[in-house]
DNA sequence: GTATATGCAAAGCATTTGCATTAAA
DNA sequence: TTTAATGCAAATGCTTTGCATATAC
């Protein structure tokens, strides 16, 4: 499987107008997590008429073919993250709300079986919070404690 | 620190009106994740005259004061966790968006220095997805594949 | 030519806010 | 008595939808 969104996408049964060239166009690179309103307004770029509705329209679609992740980690709108090809977690930035992809780094902690309660598990999401280093850095300029309060300080090798 | 968040919000310098105290009545016990409106609903069967703007204040506040946790890993509304106190991950039902804790079941995977970036990690955070006993029945008894579309399965000990 | 995507504008939730009233301390 | 919380209703922000028109195949 190729990693790049618009090869798959040629070779799928998919109407390809316009529009949908546009957005896929926009959702490519490394560490794109754009909501919905960023990804129409570099669409537009491209494609001055391009709406709102068929950004939208687009994205869910993408979603629905597994072409896209949805990311829900930050404040805000949701994020479409393209990388569906390489299993990675993520990595949020508290003080400015930046996402990095980050590789799977090991086994994730296996639940207990009474813990599980007779749920079947399937799949398992890691999500990384801390600062990124230009807000690391105002943050100990200002002495803000804003973006850590109540997290646990994680020992970093 | 008591489990308890009644015991705690006393102890505490907060006004405590009917209506918090409603709100807080409502958030006690295990495996309880709210969304505002179900919140608003079971504190109205208490002090039928809450108004739904008072409800999301003071989740908001209990929040900010870090006595209860934002969980936003379903469909729909965030949810609200009242589980403070014990150090925990999340386990979603992709069928019906129930949610169960369950106890962190070991170190979270160690992010490598060059894939973190220069980021500042401070916290992490783990959400298991599957199917509860309910959803996993109907879901061999159907064929239907909802759900599971793109996840990996996870060995399960 | 026909099925499907688009654009528009309106509707739909979830949530927040301004402000006069009410209640806690 | 003073300060802060409440309720209402209106506003906001994000997303979806209905339907007539345009377009890919």
């Amino acid at each position: 499987m190729t990693s790049d969104l618009l090869t798959r996408l040629r070779t799928r049964d998919w109407r390809l107008s316009a529009q949908r060239r546009a957005v896929a166009q926009v959702l490519v690179g490394e560490h794109v997590h754009l909501t919905a309103e960023q990804v129409h307004d570099l669409a537009r770029e491209r494609l001055p008429e391009i709406s709102r509705a068929t950004v939208y329209n687009t994205l869910n679609e993408l979603v629905a073919m597994g072409e896209l992740l949805e990311v829900d980690v930050a404040d805000g709108p949701k994020r479409y993250d393209p990388n569906v090809v390489e299993r990675h977690d993520h990595l949020v930035c508290e003080g400015c709300q930046a996402i990095r992809d980050v590789p799977r780094a090991g086994p994730p902690p296996e639940i207990a079986e009474r813990a599980r309660g007779g749920f079947l598990v399937t799949g398992v999401e890691i999500t990384y919070r801390g600062l990124c280093p230009a807000c690391a850095r105002r943050h100990r300029a200002t002495g803000d404690r804003r973006g850590t309060a109540g997290d646990e300080m994680v020992t970093v090798p």
